[in-house]
DNA sequence: GTTGAATTTGACCGACCGGTCATCTTGTTT
DNA sequence: AAACAAGATGACCGGTCGGTCAAATTCAAC
């Protein structure tokens, strides 16, 4: 990381900051180029177009989520609801770096995607699908420890957990709307009570 | 509605129609005039920019929404907590034959552009931003009504109808990602369990 | 019927978009 | 050192973008 990582990492990580902090549509190839420092034709060897790109910075933020502070928040360790405050704090001290930095809240990479091409494109829209099934896997297995535990009633512990995914995303999204990261810090915590009861099954 | 009214109105109508569905980003000066059927001339001679087509059209919906299915929802004859599910009936519907129509759901036009185009505009952002507190100051009436009707135990109903946009608006994130409007009735309903207690004053 | 404003027309602009390509340099293998 | 592939270069492409404008047309008021 420390001078002239590998050219294709470099596209793939000024890409990742700038539709993270801007949007897709609003960057362009050229200038992820100028500012990765790289020629334009160097970038087509190394990714067949835009939205292929944009495939690999979506791998890439996923990966780095899963392996980075969603494995550190959803820690077997710790008790299961203290994990959904762990993620809360989390995003909330992200969100507050980025603004330091930016002066903007970028928000979600993927809830950002979603909502701007997901309409256009089929096969993103797809994979951040996925993404966002992962990540409402690791709130299940929470849930159902939690529940194991004794430290929730009973529940539909895969609704509520695709729920408070919503609901995080929720936040961010307002958040980043009022572009203060307090909102998360404020509204977050209130995800330990949504709570959507077993279907009657009589 | 039923012969070419003023052109203004076409054009705003078609660009509301065409952002929602898509994109602002995605969406041409061109495009819009074509099906408006209106010279790109006569679309500046109403509209200064991009941008302000951008501003009137938030403006135009979210003047359709209060006075629709808004005002509907937030009925006062509605006993305050049944409102809420109108309100998420409400959603679900109108996701739904929005799908039904253009084979896919285009979620909320003011979540979207927020995510969008908030890190670019201030001003779009501000109005965007002013648009959410209103709503969320109809989750607070109803709130405060069911606090005082004794249908809720007290809570602090600011940062909870707050909380509760944010869950609608994550719910319709989810929903959208998955292109199934049934995600929003399936979870909708939990938005009545988002509690988030006052503040400790002593 | 004349005047002046509102509206419409469509050609036109420079900038930028995503993407291509022939050519050159560099690294690896033998 | 020969040979070949991998990577880098930067000029170039057609198309589209948001936006402009002078001229034509329609409309309303007097």
């Amino acid at each position: 990381m420390s001078i002239a990582p590998d050219t294709k990492e470099r596209i793939l990580a000024t890409a990742r900051d700038l539709f993270h902090g801007r949007s897709y549509a609003d960057v362009g190839i050229k200038e992820i180029c100028t500012l990765a420092k790289v020629q334009k034709g160097s970038f087509y060897h190394f990714f067949p177009s835009k939205r292929d790109l944009a495939m690999a910075v979506i791998d890439s933020m996923a990966n780095e989520w899963a392996h980075g502070f969603v494995a550190e928040a959803f820690d077997e360790a710790l008790p299961p609801l203290e994990r959904l405050d762990y993620m809360v704090d989390a995003v909330y001290f992200w969100q507050k770096a980025a603004k330091n930095i930016e002066g903007r809240m970028p928000g979600c990479l993927f809830g950002n995607l979603a909502l701007e091409v997901s309409t256009r494109d089929e096969v993103i829209r797809a994979r951040l699908n996925a993404i966002f099934a992962k990540a409402s896997a690791r709130f299940h297995e929470a849930l159902e420890e939690a529940v194991e535990n004794g430290e929730t009633p009973p529940l539909d512990t895969e609704a509520t957990a695709t729920a408070m995914l919503a609901y995080l995303e929720g936040v961010i999204l307002l958040a980043k709307t009022r572009n203060d990261p307090e909102v998360v810090r404020s509204l977050g915590p209130a995800i330990k009570s949504i709570r959507i009861e077993h279907k009657q099954t009589n």
